[in-house]
DNA sequence: CCCATGTTTCGATGGCGGCCGAAGCATTCC
DNA sequence: GGAATGCTTCGGCCGCCATCGAAACATGGG
């Protein structure tokens, strides 16, 4: 009833390592069977159940039924934005204690940091690479809080098969700029593309099979074609 | 030392009525003693210290010590973006259970929902009104992620002496567009204006005197100058 | 220097909640 | 229909942690 209970409620929630471990294992935007996300978190069935039945009682995660699964994925994009947004403060830098945060924070497996989904979009070094090199060719402009896409950007991401204008029309968009929304990655530190450019940047990827999904991991490989229409379209150099 | 176990003892610290409630009241982005928000959580002082303690070791918090008093302030905007994401998720419109919301959801106290401050900006009526008026008269745009200040809105900004371009300059914008970021208000559940334009009009306001701050409160009361100019200047109706 | 005030540390207590075993329900396959 | 699989409910155990009293520490004032 009083705000503060039912902020603290959501939060308890997020802050128990169980939990936590599945909500993360839901962050590629997938749907999971309750088994696979016992499996996740190295807990029983019976235990898994009962996070997530509390869990879909809030609203962070939601279920649908297909035979004798039950597959959980989280709740809406705000649930997503907000694990993002406890991983930023988790690994924030702070001049006091740099010491302790700079080893080995980000993701262990080497595949995880070269490219992997974050929700709906792409994260690790393809992610952060994909955004910084339309920074550079001026086909986006990005600040701390915002960004948008130039004319030029507008006409690449035309080229490629996003229809821009059209995407961000509903968002009473108005001159032919906008709407995506910079994400910090906790990987690479860096910002890199979310929002609904992220969004549809990532679904083509994987419609021209640039990537491809690797399966209990969110991390994603990057076909042949992949490094080559990368390279061609976006000028992204990943290997140096 | 895992990234799960970072982000759960991030999330587990704000899951707690106790440390919730202290951190609301740091909501404003003033600093209070130790003791000060003891009494704002109805706790003991030690209690409240202990809390107190280990939020600032995970970087909650920060403390500034003056003769004998201790000084507690939320560590970064970021953790203040964290606080407000959380309350949006939890106060989250869904479909089934619309019916459970809907009442007195709100802040309780009428000043509360009348004008507050949110960490550095403005929100309730106020905040919305003003961002509304903005919006309708062009010198702004919105979208869900990101929004950007017209060239009629840098006039406008430059004319009440808050100097636009120069305060965007520093985040790498060029094109005079940009950089504020909307932030849902859960007592309107309209967004409104945060980011550097919203804490840049904010500081404005006190400044003019056309808010006060009270004291105890998160709540500012609206100066008559401050009806006056906000209705000269933005065209911000609060009466209606 | 001594007392008042603000804050922290320590230790003990109590309650909440995560966990699993056992059992029950639902669905699908044979 | 019967067995297997996936998931949930129930009950009891155990550990963690919020809380407070008591006491120590720090600071400033008289």
């Amino acid at each position: 009833m009083p705000n503060d209970a039912k902020f603290a409620e959501i939060a308890a929630l997020l802050g128990e390592t169980t939990r936590a471990t599945m909500l993360h294992a839901l962050m590629d935007g997938r749907a999971l069977t309750a088994s696979e996300l016992a499996r996740a978190a190295r807990v029983t069935p019976q235990t898994a159940s009962n996070h997530l039945a509390r869990m879909t009682a809030a609203n962070l995660v939601c279920v649908s039924q297909q035979g004798r699964h039950r597959y959980y994925r989280l709740a809406s994009p705000a649930v997503a934005r907000l694990i993002e947004n406890v991983m930023q403060v988790a690994f924030e830098r702070h001049p006091a204690s740099i010491s302790f945060n700079t080893i080995a924070t980000g993701p262990r497996d080497a595949a995880m940091r070269l490219a992997r989904t974050c929700y709906d979009h792409l994260a690790g070094r393809l992610g952060v690479a994909i955004t910084d090199a339309l920074v550079e060719h001026h086909h986006l402009e990005l600040t701390a809080d915002a960004g948008w896409v130039t004319d030029s950007g507008a006409q690449l991401l035309q080229q490629i098969g996003i229809d821009w204008p059209n995407l961000s029309a509903d968002r009473r968009n108005q001159s032919g700029r906008v709407l995506c929304r910079p994400c910090l990655d906790w990987s690479e530190r860096r910002a890199h593309l979310a929002g609904a450019l992220g969004s549809a940047l990532c679904e083509l990827a994987f419609q021209k099979d640039w990537i491809r999904r690797r399966t209990d991991t969110r991390a994603v490989m990057i076909t042949p074609k992949g490094r080559r229409d990368f390279r061609a379209w976006f000028k992204v150099r990943l290997d140096d």
